[in-house]
RNA sequence: CGGGGCGUAGCGCAGCCUGGUUAGCGCGCUUGGUUCGGGACCAAGAGGUCGCCAGUUCAAAUCUGGCCGCCCCGACCA
């Protein structure tokens, strides 16, 4: 593996590309737009959903799962939600040797199977809300792909419920959202910015979208994540009503809301360097990684040491002894930087001696010594530290990088070399399309926790009440 | 779909322009030995439908035509 990593600034798409591949994350398949999650990378997944999964589950949901396949008639109910879809989906129109009567559609995405049995399971507001989660692979074709960003096939979580008001409703869109940031935050480091979508950039067939927008060394924008409050639209689609206490029959108003194996993605791009991977320890599958050190005469003593060490660390932290004897230590810790370990354990003669072992920071590669005595209790800093670190380092790159402007030209001029703007804007589609057409960019969300500011719309002039985010995104 | 690039051993490439015995190199792999605090070294090996099809030719990895696949850059998207 002698093979280098393309520095990120000679090119940073080559780099994500390098980094994915050689940190054994994902390969490419022998099926076009599609990719092979490796082992690294489903372990990264696996976190994911655990930590998502928990936090559902605390909040009333319940897992269940639907038909990967959905009738074409189904589709086609809900008018904006095919007109959005339909052009990226893949058609199985032959089973059994047989052409179908109806052809299938590879979900995209489930609102329409799952409204459809939603409707047979509720009559009565006493059968609400009903909160299901599925862990499922969608398909969508998509023209170009790139690992983990957008692939033909990806995995994710996608969220369906069903409220009696609009008030349960948004509160639920937005409940979930609030998880995806403390996702994102909390677990990932990955700072976000959360707001609302405009009417151009909002899910097909939903009321409202809101989204957690991070920003990528590149400092283009990545969705990665988002949460909609899909009003009746799906209920009125299939007709899925219940009796209210006042004896009224009203519509069922919905939510939906998703994450997908695209935040492995962000997660590579916000903290990566031309070494590799950096994975903050809150979501590495492995924390830490000893690598013991030794000569013919000291071997014993070496392995006998730290596997005592394992055994300690074991107990608290995900760990990994690295006890290979065809590989020599300086290529196992370039082989674990790559793959983004957050801290390698360095056990030698000396630190047998010594009762100790050396830490070694991914992040910033700084050495520490520990005695075994005091080892699990440093490393449990160290872990925090770097997670915290990670974190306020991409914070500080955000925004640092995070432009305020109010005059068209100087927007066009900044967001060349990339950048976030927060601009005003009137509101209108049609400036939001043309600044689109002209500078690429288009508007992330509208923060939630924007300032209410009087300004004028960076391209027509119109007031607005405050600003907005553009980027050019991924 | 438009533009660019690539297809030769598991990976990365050379050879092709100017056709000619057994198609090379680096890494990796196998075996043995010496090594081991930042991608070790020596020796001996294994490994190939030169993307596919057709054509030109006494002879094609090399020339011609067609096809296929993949990657990168743009228009749609989590």
């Amino acid at each position: 593996m002698a093979e280098r990593i393309t520095p990120r600034d000679v090119d940073y798409s080559r780099w994500y590309t390098d980094v994915v591949l050689q940190a054994k994350l994902a390969d490419y398949s022998p099926v076009k737009g599609c990719m092979v999650i490796r082992p690294n990378g489903y372990a990264i997944w696996e976190k994911i959903q655990r930590i998502l999964d928990e936090k559902f589950k605390e909040t009333g949901h319940v897992n269940a799962y639907f038909p990967l396949f959905i009738p074409e008639s189904f589709m086609k109910k809900e008018a904006e939600h095919v007109e959005g879809f339909a052009p990226e989906c893949a058609v199985v129109t032959h089973g059994g040797g047989e052409a179908l009567e109806e052809p299938l559609y590879v979900r995209p995405t489930s609102e329409t199977i799952i409204w459809s049995m939603y409707k047979k399971w509720i009559m009565s507001y006493r059968d609400l809300p009903i909160l299901i989660n599925q862990w499922a692979n969608v398909v969508r074709w998509e023209m170009r792909t790139r690992l983990f960003l957008r692939t033909t096939e990806f995995l994710w979580q996608e969220g369906h419920t069903a409220h009696a008001t609009e008030a349960e409703a948004e509160a639920e869109a937005r409940r979930i959202l609030e998880i995806y940031r403390c996702l994102a935050e909390d677990y990932m480091a990955i700072p976000v910015i959360t707001g609302r979508k405009t009417e151009n950039e909002k899910f097909a067939g939903a009321v409202r979208t809101y989204s957690i927008e991070a920003m990528m060394q590149d400092k283009k924008a990545l969705q990665a994540g988002t949460s909609h409050y899909l009003g009746e639209n799906f209920a009125r689609a299939f007709d899925v009503k219940f009796q209210d206490k006042d004896g009224q029959v009203k519509y069922v108003h919905a939510t939906s809301w998703g994450v997908s194996t695209r935040l492995i993605g962000a997660l590579i791009m916000t903290h990566g360097d031309d070494q590799g991977v950096i994975l903050p320890p809150r979501i590495a599958p492995t924390q830490l990684v000893i690598v013991p050190i030794w000569q013919e005469a000291t071997r014993a003593r070496v392995l006998e040491f730290s596997e005592r060490v394992y055994q300690q660390l074991k107990t608290v932290f995900a760990v990994k002894l690295d006890d290979r004897e065809q590989y020599k230590p300086g290529y196992k810790f370039t082989e674990w930087e790559i793959q983004g370990i957050p801290v390698r354990v360095e056990i030698g003669p000396r630190d047998v001696e010594a009762d100790q072992v050396v830490l070694v920071r991914r992040d910033n590669r700084e050495k520490v010594t520990a005695t075994l005595e005091r080892l699990t209790e440093q490393a449990q800093k160290l872990l925090e530290t770097i997670q915290m670190d990670l974190y306020r380092r991409a914070r500080q790159m955000q925004q640092e990088n995070t432009f305020r402007v109010n005059d068209y030209q100087e927007f066009q001029k900044i967001l060349e070399q990339g950048a976030f703007i927060e601009a005003h804007w009137c509101g209108g589609g049609e400036c939001e399309l043309k600044i689109k057409e002209e500078t690429k960019a288009t508007i992330r969300n509208i923060p939630f926790d924007r300032e209410v500011e009087k300004g004028k719309c960076i391209y027509c002039g119109n007031p607005s009440e405050g600003r907005v985010v553009f980027a050019k995104a991924y």
